[in-house]
DNA sequence: CGCCTTGTTGAAAACACTCAACTAGAGTGG
DNA sequence: CCACTCTAGTTGAGTGTTTTCAACAAGGCG
């Protein structure tokens, strides 16, 4: 692990972790003035860290959990040698390793896949929160439950055909970017490599090559080097069997 | 789904629903008389259902949370015309759905794998003990954590070869029955067909037949129809790269 | 410039799937 | 009691998808 950059709130001109956090939860139910502010205390250090560093090592003891900021981060496992897995992808707006609080050692490595700027909450200040205030413990909880969610759709995910595998996640993390500001119907920035991709959907990069290939042949969606175009998103979810549902993006009735 | 049979409970000689829950809890932290007492009345109906019987159907509007008595159940997508794949399988102690307390609609069927035997319990009951009992809260919010950890093993297990798949299938059941009385190290009887195993590792029936084949030819595992055994578990638990770990089946330090 | 990563393509091999046929056992009804 | 039917398991042959191995192009960066 290279030793984190530390960036003074200060020093930026973007939004405080706090707002970030808020606008995340706010997404599932309301957020008092009170649980905000007990929130903004529980904010730690926040770093930056640059592509293919390991935030946070399978196994290793853990003193808080991490809110994404701005980028994008992975959870993976090592099958083998040279081979990993990808079993969560994570944007702006993520309580990246919140089960943490809870299983104190992870059972996979966080690991950015872009440069990432992070927001650290001490397990600490989280754990008074949970005792302090029901409604926000239970609004945490119901993250960490939409977090598994997304685990079984990857699951069945893999299912499928790798066309359908590939389509699939780029719906995913659409939908999910444009949640958070990062995207729209008609594409989005996207700095994942095809060997990242590969490692999402099950695949070796070489045939996600390939599979993107067809896909643009098809006018299903075109990935170049950094940005993904959609010409048709209803085309493409249908294509994809996207039913997103699983992200729970709509507010829950109690 | 076919009207599930009431069972009362003083017809059974088996141990009440309270018993089994508590069982499992304390398998993860101590559960105080006064917790116990919360959970106790909490417990709803218990019912039975055959093999194949729908205890929940994707979508729909649940009032209470499962706990699992006796047998297996397994939740699971369908991918398409007769296509389902299974996202996770319950041994008994296993609180099934306590996740659909927070989301209100599953996003996939809960099935029974067997003969189940279940215990229901109310929404609104579940949600006072939240309230009122910070510490019976946190542990169930670790209950639904850990089943989060098993879905990312699961989507992990789907990179390697399908004997290696079917092998570490056959660790972690072994791992999760023993643990709960149904199960030893020589192994252990499993009421699952061929095809079952075949939805939870993504391959067909018919590839998990030869695989079994082969599985036993290397000496590694014998599974005849409803019961599994196994000659040196360390040495499956190595070809099928299990670690237990994810099932985090310690108690885990505050 | 040389080196690295990423992307691209071809050919051959490995793996898992489909289709098909057949066995064994459990349960049913005549 | 036996034929019938259903499900589960077994095996072979052929097919299709994905991987592996290999080579090369394009771009970023020291």
């Amino acid at each position: 692990m290279t030793p984190p950059l530390y960036v003074r709130a200060e020093q930026t001109d973007a939004e405080e972790p706090i707002d970030t956090l808020v606008r995340a939860l706010e997404r599932r139910d309301d957020v008092s003035a009170r649980e905000r502010a007990a929130l903004a205390a529980a904010v730690g250090d926040v770093r930056v860290h640059p592509p293919g560093d390991v935030l946070i090592r399978a196994g290793a003891l853990t003193e808080s959990s991490t809110l994404l900021l701005e980028g994008m981060l992975s959870r993976q496992f090592y099958l083998g040698e040279d081979k990993r897995q990808i079993v969560a992808a994570h944007v702006a707006g993520d309580f990246v390793d919140l089960h943490s609080l809870l299983l104190k050692r992870l059972d996979h490595d966080v690991v950015a896949l872009s440069d990432v700027k992070v927001a650290l909450f001490p397990h600490a200040a989280l754990r008074r929160i949970t005792e302090k205030e029901p409604h926000l413990a239970r609004l945490l909880w119901l993250l960490t439950v939409i977090d598994a969610a997304v685990h079984r759709e990857w699951t069945g995910r893999l299912g499928h055909s790798a066309a359908v595998r590939v389509a699939h996640l780029l719906c995913e993390l659409q939908m999910r970017l444009t949640i958070v500001g990062g995207g729209s119907d008609q594409g989005f920035p996207l700095a994942l490599t095809q060997a990242d991709i590969g490692d999402m959907t099950g695949l070796t990069g070489i045939h996600v090559n390939r599979t993107l290939r067809k896909l643009r042949e098809s006018g299903l969606v075109i990935v170049r080097a950094g940005y993904v175009s959609v010409p048709d998103v209803a085309h493409l979810r249908a294509f994809a069997r996207f039913d997103p549902t699983y992200l729970y993006a709509e507010r829950i009735p109690r």
